[in-house]
DNA sequence: CAACTTGTACGACGAGCGTCGTACAATGCT
DNA sequence: AGCATTGTACGACGCTCGTCGTACAAGTTG
């Protein structure tokens, strides 16, 4: 192999593009606030099929996206997977203590928790 | 006057019925994000119409509508008007620091500021 | 009483959301 | 090569959202 491995070719917002507003959207929908808990869980690159979501993969994509375009995650592409992981440091840069403060909220009081894989 | 003064009879949910996911879809429009940021400056109570808004006034209801069923603000009624005020308190114990750090992410990367009267 | 103020109720409209199924592209494996 | 895996693209469907205009209710004030 010779090529390029990765695809790399994502769009991202940057950091000082961030909204408040796209950023409370994204989380004010269930299936994305555990998705964001989950990957909040570890350090590890997660791929989107290791997510036991009440969802078909098609919505899964779309919450994905919408999580991407709103900054809360970085996709990277590796063969078929597609590697997500949390901004940390891009959320705690734009909007100091969000992040932790509405996992901890959701952690306190969310009646189901999803499962890793 | 003998009778009553206030109504009172305005439906708003209990503390432990916050929602996560409400509360951060109510505060996800920018026009709600704004009237709680303006709440929030000060301890006295705010009548609807003390908001310089970009919408009009069926609009404006709505939104208030939005905010108290998500338990965001309670609302008191007084004669023809209707006093709105945050409850900071019930958030506060059922979301710990979570009010506070998205008003201040707010203001931070707010580009124009809502004028009180 | 009549006029005004403050805000709600209701219906309407366009836009967007969350969900799904099917089809397809890209890669990995045998 | 052929097949399986992983995920996207696209269209469709109901539903909700944000907005508005009009009409109306409840107080306040002349």
């Amino acid at each position: 192999m010779s090529g390029p491995p990765t695809t790399e070719q994502i769009a991202h917002p940057a950091r000082d593009e961030l909204e408040l507003s796209a950023v409370l959207h994204a989380l004010s929908d269930p299936v994305r606030l555990m998705i964001v808990a989950e990957l909040s869980k570890g350090e590890r690159e997660y791929t989107c099929g290791s997510f036991e979501l009440p969802v078909t993969k098609s919505t899964c994509t779309h919450h994905f996206k919408v999580l991407r375009e709103a900054g809360l995650i970085k996709q990277r592409q590796q063969g078929t997977t597609r590697l997500n992981t949390l901004r940390r440091q891009d959320l705690e840069a734009r909007f100091p203590g969000l992040l932790d403060t509405i996992l901890q909220a959701a952690a306190d009081t969310a009646p189901l928790q999803p499962q890793p894989v």
